[in-house]
DNA sequence: CCTTTAGTACGACAGGCTTCGTAGTACGGC
DNA sequence: GCCGTACTACGAAGCCTGTCGTACTAAAGG
């Protein structure tokens, strides 16, 4: 039996993710930040840990959207709160976007081109 | 020498391109369809031409959003205006982005997932 | 039980977005 | 030269977003 949290936290499903959804979600600097650093490997961590250059509770909002549009999913462990990107289901929906975006996001910042050289 | 029209369209150059701004101009379902319809080989038609839910000045707003963000290209011809997808641009800043996420509208109209059956 | 830590809820505010209508400009055809 | 077509400019209305601060709740630890 799980410890079922009095704290549950709404994802949407799987069909119910939409792609304009999405890609407002990372369209945002600070969104696109933390989906980038989720993809690095920095999955289990708390989201006051991701040093974002806003308020606590703007970190909130930003999570909630992340949420709330299918990119990210969201489990409290303790008083901290661990987020995952939902790989497997946006591939299924929309192949090739969330990686591609996020190829893009590392090798330019939030939107800087790649210039080589 | 070409005709040189006065009505000037400006357009980002490639190093001005961002991600964030390309994620925007497409979130929005209006200008995801123009894209996807550029995508299908409409690029010869004029903006009227897209028979789309909004008005003529929203349209040309949307227009505007697409290729002030890079997505598009433009260039008069006569009283028409016709837009082309900037892929190489795209591809070459943000591989995979563009065509991921045409692929995926395609699929799914502005958002609805893919059910198969 | 009390304190600290992590996150939430709520309200507020400024700014942006999408939409429209109307008036205006550029081009092509008669 | 005149008219119609395609698009633009401008302003207005309504909504949504990003940001914050303050007050609150849930869990962990002594």
């Amino acid at each position: 039996m799980e410890t079922m949290s009095p704290r549950a936290l709404p994802h949407p499903a799987t069909d119910e993710i939409t792609l304009a959804a999405v890609l407002h979600a990372l369209s945002d600097p600070v969104r696109l930040r933390i989906a980038t650093m989720l993809a690095d490997g920095h999955g289990d961590m708390a989201c006051i840990a991701f040093d974002l250059p806003v308020t606590k509770s703007t970190t909130t909002h930003h999570f909630r959207v992340l949420r709330e549009a299918g990119v990210i999913a969201q489990h409290y462990q303790g008083t901290s709160k661990m987020s995952t990107l939902r790989r497997e289901d946006l591939e299924a929906l929309f192949p090739g976007v969330l990686t591609s975006v996020l190829n893009a996001a590392r090798g330019a910042q939030t939107g800087e081109a790649a210039h080589p050289a």
